[in-house]
DNA sequence: TCTAATCTTGACTTAAAAGTAAGGTATCGC
DNA sequence: GCGATACCTTACTTTTAAGTCAAGATTAGA
C-alpha cells in the first residue's frame, strides 16, 4: 500500500510539466531528467505511459518536448496514480481460481471485495486532490490536503 | 499504490484467525497454509512478522499453533498494513540527497510533504476498519464500508 | 536537403520483492 | 526421557518490477 518509485516520478514530472506550462514552456527529457534526477531513459519511459494515456502531448524534433494535454486543475491525482501503476489492482488470492477449497470456515472468506473497496478508498481520497493545488508552496500543499481530509499538517519537511 | 501480496495474505491469515478465535481454537502453520493455499514457508514467514508485531500470537509443541494477541474489534487494518508492508512509505527521490539541485523552478518543488500526506490519508482510512468488522458476510463488509466511506456498495464480488 | 535535436519503441540488464528450503528449538503426551 | 509435533530463523532461489540501452523515426532550421 505504498506508492512505488514510477508513482512518484511520473507525479514529480507532471509537476514539473505544470510549473512550464504557466511560462508557456513545455520540456524535454533531458530537462526532466535533471530536474528530478532521473535518468533520461526512465523519464522517457514515464512521459511514454503519460502520453498513452493522454496526460501529456509531446512534440518531436528540434523545440520538441513534453507539456500537459489538459490543464492542471483538470488532471486528477488518482488518475495519475492509476495510469502509473499498471494494470488495475486485484486481489492476489489464488485459492478461488481452482486451485484449493479455500475458506473452509465459511465457504467465502468474504475479503475480495474488501481488497476492492480498500483501493477504492484510496481512489476516493486521491480524486479530490488536482496538480494544481500541488503547485504551491508546501504550507499551501499542507493547507490543501488538511481541508480535504482533515489532516492536521505537520513539519516533515525532509 | 496497490495492495501487496504480503499484505493480502498477511490479511487473509488474520481473518482466519479471528475465525477460529471465535470458536475457541487456534490454527497451525499447515491449516492456515490449506485455508489460503500458500505454503507452509510463506505462513510461517507472514506469521513471524504478525508476531514480533504483537499482533498474533503462538504457542509451541504439541497442539500448538497462531492465535490473535488481542480481540479482533481492537486491531485495526492499518496497523496490519503497515506491519506486513515492512520499512515505513518515503520518497524515493534521490535528488535531495546532494546528488542534483533539483526543482530549479522554485528551488523546492513541494511534493515531499505530499507523499508523506498521501500515505497518511490511507493509514487514516485504514484504521477506521477493524478485523471484526470485516468477518461477516460480504454484504455487512460493503455496509460497513459503505457507512465509513460513503463509498457506495457495489457488486463486484470476483 | 542535410543535420542536429528530440521523441518512440522494444529488448536487455539490474535491483527488489516474493516465495522456498532446511536445520534448529521448544512443548506435549506417553 | 523419548519421540512426535509445531514454531523459529537464516539463507537461498525464483519471480517481478525498475531502470537502461540502442536503433529507429520525426521535426525544425540552416
Amino acid at each position: 500500500m505504498k506508492i512505488s518509485a514510477q508513482e512518484e516520478y511520473g507525479l514529480r514530472c507532471l509537476l514539473q510539466l505544470a510549473r512550464a506550462e504557466g511560462m508557456g514552456e513545455s520540456l524535454t527529457l533531458s530537462q526532466l531528467s535533471r530536474l528530478e534526477g532521473i535518468s533520461t531513459a526512465n523519464a522517457g519511459k514515464l512521459m511514454w505511459i503519460l502520453s498513452k494515456a493522454g496526460l501529456v502531448q509531446s512534440t518531436r524534433g528540434t523545440k520538441g518536448g513534453y507539456s500537459l494535454a489538459r490543464p492542471a486543475s483538470e488532471i486528477r491525482l488518482n488518475r495519475v496514480i492509476r495510469v502509473l501503476e499498471g494494470e488495475p489492482a486485484e486481489s492476489h488470492c489464488k485459492s478461488y481460481a481452482g486451485v484449493l477449497d479455500a475458506c473452509v470456515h465459511t465457504g467465502d472468506c468474504g475479503i475480495r471485495p474488501v481488497i476492492v473497496e480498500l483501493h477504492q478508498i484510496v481512489d476516493n481520497a486521491l480524486a479530490d486532490i488536482t496538480l494544481s493545488q500541488l503547485l504551491g508552496t508546501e504550507a499551501n500543499v499542507d493547507a490543501a490536503l488538511h481541508q480535504i481530509q482533515g489532516i492536521r499538517p505537520k513539519d516533515n519537511r525532509v
